[in-house]
Order: C-alpha cells, then structure tokens, then sequence
DNA sequence: ATTTTACTTTCGAAAGC
DNA sequence: GCTTTAAAAAGTAAAAT
C-alpha cells in the first residue's frame, strides 16, 4: 500500500510536471502568435479535458498543445493557419492537422470551416486600412459566400481579394505584394480570387 | 434518378504467388526495375502496357496499381508474374488476384455548396484551408467519397466497380434528400 | 504574366523499422 | 506512423519560360 501511496506521488508529480511543461508551451505559442489571454484560456481549456480524457497517449504534449491553441483560435473567431501554428510550435503541418482533427472527434468538438470574414480584422490593422474598407471587404467576402464563390478556396486567399479589392474601391490602395504577404498567400493566388470575385459579382468597379 | 456515370481511374490488387522471391536476382536481370531494399523492402515493376506499376516482395507476394480495369489489372499482374518465371520457372501458374481498391470518378451535375452540405451532411470533414474537398465516409458501401464544388466527385476505397457506384449513387441520393443538390 | 511541375486529401496491400 | 505505387478531384505554390 505505501508502495502504491508512493506509485501515485510520483504518477501525480509527472502529470504536474506535464501540465506545466504544456502550461508553459501554451503561453511560449501564444505569446508569439500575440493571441490574447482569452484565447490561451480556451486552449488551456481544450488541453485539460484531452488530459481528462487520456488523449495525450502516443501524441507528443507540443503536438496537442498546438492543435489545442488551432481549435481555440478558430473557436474564438481569430483564427491562425496551420503554417503559423506550426512555425512557432516544433510541430509539423500535419501533425497539428492530425491531432486536431483527433481533438475535435474526441472532444466532440464542432467547429465550422473557417470563415474568411474572421481574418479580414487581423489583416486589416497589419495593413493599416480603414474600418470602412473591412466593412466592405466582409461584404464582398459575403456576397461571395452566397454566390458559392468560396467553396473549396482558402478562406486566407478569399479574404486576401476581398481586402485588395475593397482597399482599391474606397481609395486606400494596397499592393497586392503587400496584401500577399500579410495573408500568407502569392500574388497569383490574390489575382485568381479578384478576377473570379469581379467577374461574378457586381462589384461596380473595373480594376 | 440513380444514373450516375463512373469512371475507374486506379486499381489497386494483391496476389500471393506462394513461393518466395530472389529481388536482388530479378533487380539485377532487369532495366526497368527500382529496387532500395532500405528505402522500401518492395521492388518497383513498371508496364507500359498496361501501364502500372508492381511491387513485387520477397515473400512472394506483390501489389499493382494504376490499372483503369479490372482486367487490365489481372492481364498486368499475369504478365509481371511471367517475366518473373523466365528467371524463376518454379513460380506457379496459377495464384489468386484480389482487388484491394478502386478509385473511381464522377459528376453529380450540379455545383455543391460545400460550406452547406458540411453542415447538412454526416460524416463528413471540410478543411478548405488544407484541402479544397470536402471527405464524405460512408458506412454502406464502405468507402470514402471527396466532394468538391465543381460537383465532380471522386470515390475511393470500394473493392468493387458496384460498390464505387453504389456509393455515388448513394451520396447523390442523400444530397437530394437534405436539399443539398 | 502565363505555363509547367508538384504538393495537399482519400484508399489499400505489401515487409519492416 | 513511415517508406513506395497509381489516380482523380481543385486550390495553391514554386519554378520555369
């Protein structure tokens, strides 16, 4: 019994140890992502139940951390791309796709696609553009969602265009390099998503 | 209603020739051959005609791949399997085949609202940011169909040109009847 | 700026790390 | 889980022209 006693110290003092080991992963991770605390609570949160109900075993705590702080960012409407969560996590692309698709099944947790309207603030104020283009841009992003001109495409590309384009239209004229570059996205990808978005819509503009 | 045109575009079969095979003797005879016994422990055979590709082990078992027929996967198999009894006569003539895999195409006609039938659908996973299709898995038949926007579908994992069918039909007849087509 | 090549996803078998 | 094979879908990326 004292062994068993002594068994569950140590056993307990690993899952602290871990704990803070992950504790202190999440905040490295999210401090350089600048995710807000609200957002590391909800990862905290996604992590402590995958603990509670034992999915960390053959998954890496850097891996599960990661894609917890994935689920958080998308849940709480600021998303991150797995190429961010990766570059400042040591974990791959597709091990941060592969323990969040884990996560969300296990978790039951549902998470809609993300919506290209949740990255038009974020690459908005990186551009320095106006709450009036973002305005617009979510309503181009809108009008394209409606017209099935989102399906499939990269919610960062389609929000890209919507921003370029709405930059062009209320006069405060952004490059498509610089747009490219906040996005994460190439230049092609930005000039395939406006010629589709203002051949199909009307956008009342030539560009 | 249920007229669905599919086109098998990959097969994957299996056979077990039940007799153990000499790689380094056969990579050695051949041209045509790729064999890195530390990359992969299986020896890369490739037909023209019909193209595909064979990985033959030593255990005496191989895999072909890239066949559009059934057919063409058996007369692929059954031609690998002689160019390896000219160096082996021991290898026996008759063997069982067994279709593994088909991967099959389609067009359901109309686009799909991916972001809707995510929604509506079970089942499915829809990752726009990794993938532009949206995974569809289907208890009966048992395969997995991808979904894009287009309204061209691709299934695979059948192992059974009815079963590929079968599954697109099935898709097909469940988007209808969510409203999702 | 357009074209080509290539990678993302799904599936399955094989022998072995 | 990975390694290797083939193939389609459509989007995106990188390199070539």
């Amino acid at each position: 019994r004292l062994r068993k006693w002594q068994r569950k110290i140590r056993i307990s003092g690993a899952t602290e140890r871990n704990l803070a080991f992950a504790l202190s992963e999440l905040d490295r991770d999210s401090s350089r992502l600048g995710l807000p605390r609200s957002v590391r609570e909800a990862a905290s949160m996604v992590y402590r139940r995958a603990v509670e109900n034992k999915l960390i075993r053959g998954r890496s705590i850097e891996g599960v951390v990661a894609a917890s702080l994935y689920a958080a960012c998308r849940k709480c409407n600021v998303p991150r791309t797995l190429d961010e969560i990766a570059e400042v996590s040591r974990v791959s692309k597709k091990e941060v796709g592969r323990t969040y698709r884990f996560l969300t099944r296990e978790l039951n947790i549902k998470l809609p696609p993300t919506s290209p309207v949740d990255y038009v603030p974020r690459f908005a104020s990186e551009l320095g553009l106006s709450g009036e283009v973002q305005s617009k841009a979510i309503e181009i992003i809108e009008m394209a969602m409606e017209n099935g001109l989102t399906s499939g495409r990269g919610p960062t590309g389609v929000a890209a265009a919507a921003l370029y384009i709405a930059s062009v239209l209320l006069g405060e004229r952004k490059t498509q390099r610089d747009v490219a570059e906040v996005a994460g996205v190439t230049e092609v990808t930005i000039r395939n998503r406006y010629k589709e978005l203002t051949e199909q819509l009307d956008l009342g503009v030539t560009l | 209603m249920t007229d669905v045109d599919i086109k098998i575009e990959n097969i994957v079969a299996s056979a077990t020739l039940g007799k153990s095979i000499d790689l380094q003797t056969v990579a050695e005879a051949l041209e045509n051959v790729d064999f890195n016994r530390e990359q992969f422990p299986g020896l890369v055979y490739k037909l023209k005609e019909p193209k595909t590709a064979a990985l033959i082990f030593g255990s005496g078992k191989l895999v072909c791949t890239g066949a559009k027929s059934i057919e063409d996967s058996k007369r692929a198999i059954k031609l690998t399997v002689d160019m390896m009894r000219t160096m082996d006569p021991d290898i026996p003539e008759e063997f069982e085949i067994k279709i593994q895999n088909i991967v099959a195409s389609a067009n359901l006609g109309k686009p799909l609202n991916l972001e809707a039938v995510a929604l509506g659908l079970e089942n499915t996973e829809y990752e726009p940011e990794q993938f532009p299709g949206l995974v569809y898995r289907l208890d009966d038949p048992k395969v997995v169909l991808l979904l894009f926007g287009s309204g061209k579908v691709v299934c695979t994992g059948a192992k059974s040109a009815e079963d590929a069918k079968l599954g697109v039909e099935k898709t097909k007849a469940r988007l209808a009847e969510l409203d999702l087509i």
